[in-house]
DNA sequence: GCTGTTATTTATCGATCGGTACAAAAGAGG
DNA sequence: CCTCTTTTGTACCGATCGATAAATAACAGC
């Protein structure tokens, strides 16, 4: 409901998308103000009054970049017919976007701040969380293909929703490496063979 | 041969195990000089006179880390009579110490330094130099596995190799995330799954 | 045109960053 | 004792950190 006062002079969207791109690319603590205002194309001010501060910022940058994932990861994991269809959907995905050009490689959520100083604390503990809900998304869906009847009875949703997400952590650095994407999806390859039958 | 002039004060392999525990618990960047000569009970001119700078205090510190990891490693490893109760053994290794109480959790190689400035860049390239040694020798292990007959001579030793690197990679993150041991060994199990038959 | 509100630019703020200059101190060798 | 060498503690360097104060500018409503 702010319809008065002097308008805003960017574009609000670009100068979000603008600040995810760095945060992703550097990290958290690798991100100077310096650099967001300039990659935004804003003063301090402008990026203070718009976002609050580095923190929120960042907050506001992960939801961005959630909301852009999120559309691909949901469809890959629910429109499978089966459990495993639906994760090896979702880790083939996962291996194209993490070595694609013309974006940061890896995943935001797993690299951006894994290990800093105690005034970051708050910010790793926002990225562990969504660490966490994604992880409870896949075992979701495999519980789902349990009582569905494409998963094994013995199998256990919990158990497996953690390798795989740790599989997808591990090839989030290994893209940070420099794999490229034939080699994490010999990774995938290689982790859909631990599939329950 | 410096005999002369004043003696050290201080234990100088205390102090550099000192530094190991602030940068593996902090992270490279999240650690800054104060955090370093706080913890290693020095001053500043001290540990540049000793150590160089933080950059070759860090590499130092690594090795360091590295010295003490690599024994028990390279037992599980070359211990074992088969390649898979090798890579087992090392995985199980690694599922008790990341989660161990009274040390920094996850490993020091994966966690210190996986995004940050341009001036990080040549700590983050030792680093994933250190991460391709690492899955070289789990390459190796394997292949040696095959050529001795108990691995399948249809395996492929090097994507076995970027998966297992990439479970404990992963295993470091989720220990960083809080997860005990038991959590830890269940990703293992899930793991070992993928063995060739 | 005037008032109220918000965004802009410029110029900082105090704190901390990694790294040192300098002089006193502690040893070895003479 | 004196000299040489290295380490020590203190005090500080310029640069950068995240964050703001203050003044001006641009709009809406009246």
């Amino acid at each position: 409901m702010a319809s008065t006062g002097r308008p805003r002079a960017f574009d609000r969207q670009r100068a979000l998308a603008a600040a995810m791109a760095v945060f992703w690319e550097r990290g958290y603590e690798g991100t100077s103000l310096a650099d967001l205002t300039e990659a935004m194309g804003i003063n301090r001010p402008s990026l203070y009054g718009a976002f609050g501060n580095k923190e929120e910022l960042f907050a506001e940058a992960l939801a961005l970049y959630e909301g852009i994932e999120a559309e691909q990861i949901t469809k890959a994991l629910n429109e499978a017919p089966t459990a495993r269809e639906a994760i090896e959907a979702t880790l083939r995905y996962n291996a194209r976007v993490y070595a694609q050009d013309g974006r940061p490689r890896g995943c935001m959520i797993v690299l951006s701040l894994l290990v800093g100083t105690p005034e970051s604390r708050p910010v790793r503990n926002l990225l562990a969380e969504r660490r966490r809900v994604g992880e409870h998304e896949l075992r979701d869906r495999i519980a789902r293909g349990q009582a569905e009847g494409d998963v094994p009875s013995s199998a256990a949703p919990r158990q497996l929703a953690a390798f795989y997400t740790a599989i997808l952590q591990g090839m989030s650095i290994t893209a940070r490496d420099g794999a490229s994407r034939e080699q994490l999806d010999g990774i995938v390859a290689t982790a859909m063979g631990c599939w329950p039958k």
